[in-house]
DNA sequence: ATGGCATCTAACAGATGA
C-alpha cells in the first residue's frame, strides 16, 4: 500500500499536476493540505474520474485538508473535535484535520499552522495548536495500533532538514519552541519520522521557496513528514520524497512525500 | 535589513504563506 501527503497550495489551481501525479503514481491514498477552497467547490470529478474517492474539509481562501482514496474509507472524522470533543472546537475554524480508516489501518492528514513570525499571535497559535494535537493523538494512539499521521508539520525536526540551518533559532519552522512541540506532541508519543528509518542523509527537503530560485539550488526544508507508530513503523518498506512536480510549469512549492507500507 | 513569489478575495491591494 502506497501513501502521498502533498500540500498543494490551491487544489483548483493545481488540479492539473494532481491528476497528471496521480496517473503516474497511482498511490491507495492521497492526503492533500492546503486546498484553499470551500468543500461545494472542490473539484470531486476530476479526481473521482480517476477512480478515487473523494472526502475533504475546506474553507474559503485557507487552509483546507482532503483524503484522495481508491478505496472508501471508514470513519471520516473532520477537526481535533471529533475526538475531542466540543472544548476543541475553536480550534476547527480553520481546517487543518481530517481522519479516516483503510482496513486496521488510521490515517491523520494534517495542515499544521504556518506561525508567521516567532512571538506573534500566529506563532502562539501553532504551539497552542501543537498542544491539543498531542492529545488528539494521545486518545487515537490506544485505540489504533496502526496509526499513519502524515501532512504539512511546519516544522524541520533536525539541522539536516534545512538547506542552511544558519539562524535556524530566529527563523519559523526551526525554532526551538516549536522543535519542542513537535517533539513533545508526536516523538515522545513513539510515533517514528519514518523518512529517517530509509535516508538519513541531508539535503532531503519537501518544501523550496518561491523566491530565490530555492528549488534550482536545492534551498528547501523537509517539512512534509509521515510519522507511524510503532506497530505500523515495522510495516514501512520504504519512503521517498517525489520531486519531479515541484519542476513543472507553476508548480506548489512542495513536493509529494510517499510511504510504502507491507499492509 | 529588506524583499524576493504565489494564491486568494464582496480583489484591482492587502493578507497569508514559510
Amino acid at each position: 500500500m502506497k501513501i502521498a501527503t502533498w500540500n498543494v497550495n490551491s487544489v483548483r489551481s493545481r488540479l492539473d499536476h494532481i491528476c497528471q501525479w496521480l496517473e503516474a503514481n497511482p498511490v491507495d491514498l492521497l492526503c492533500l493540505q492546503e486546498t484553499k477552497v470551500v468543500d461545494p467547490d472542490f473539484p470531486r470529478a476530476a479526481i473521482a474520474a480517476l477512480g478515487y474517492q473523494v472526502y475533504i474539509f475546506g474553507q474559503k481562501s485557507y487552509n483546507g485538508v482532503a483524503l484522495l482514496s481508491r478505496a472508501p474509507l471508514a470513519d471520516v472524522a473532520m477537526g481535533f473535535a471529533a475526538v475531542l470533543g466540543e472544548e476543541s472546537a475553536a480550534l476547527d475554524e480553520q481546517k487543518r484535520v481530517i481522519s479516516g480508516r483503510l482496513g486496521q489501518l488510521c490515517v491523520v492528514n494534517l495542515y499544521v499552522p504556518n506561525g508567521s513570525e516567532i512571538g506573534s499571535e500566529k506563532y502562539d497559535y501553532k504551539l497552542r495548536w501543537l498542544a491539543t494535537l498531542r492529545d488528539y493523538l494521545k486518545t487515537l494512539l490506544p485505540q489504533h495500533p496502526y496509526l499513519l499521521v502524515c501532512g504539512d508539520f511546519n516544522v524541520a525536526p533536525e539541522d539536516r532538514d534545512i538547506h542552511n540551518p544558519k539562524g535556524r533559532e530566529t527563523h519559523i519552522m526551526s525554532s526551538d519552541a516549536e522543535r519542542a512541540a513537535l517533539r513533545q506532541s508526536i516523538l515522545d508519543l513513539g510515533l517514528v519520522d519514518i523518512f529517517r528509518q530509509f535516508n538519513s542523509e541531508s539535503d532531503q527537503f519537501s518544501w523550496w521557496d518561491y523566491r530565490t530560485a530555492a528549488f534550482s539550488r536545492n534551498s528547501g526544508w523537509r517539512i512534509d513528514h509521515h510519522y507511524l507508530s510503532p506497530a505500523l513503523s515495522l510495516k514501512a518498506q520504504n519512503c521517498t520524497i517525489d520531486k519531479t512536480p515541484r519542476a513543472w510549469e507553476k508548480p506548489s512549492d512542495h513536493t509529494p512525500v510517499i510511504v510504502e507500507l507491507d499492509l
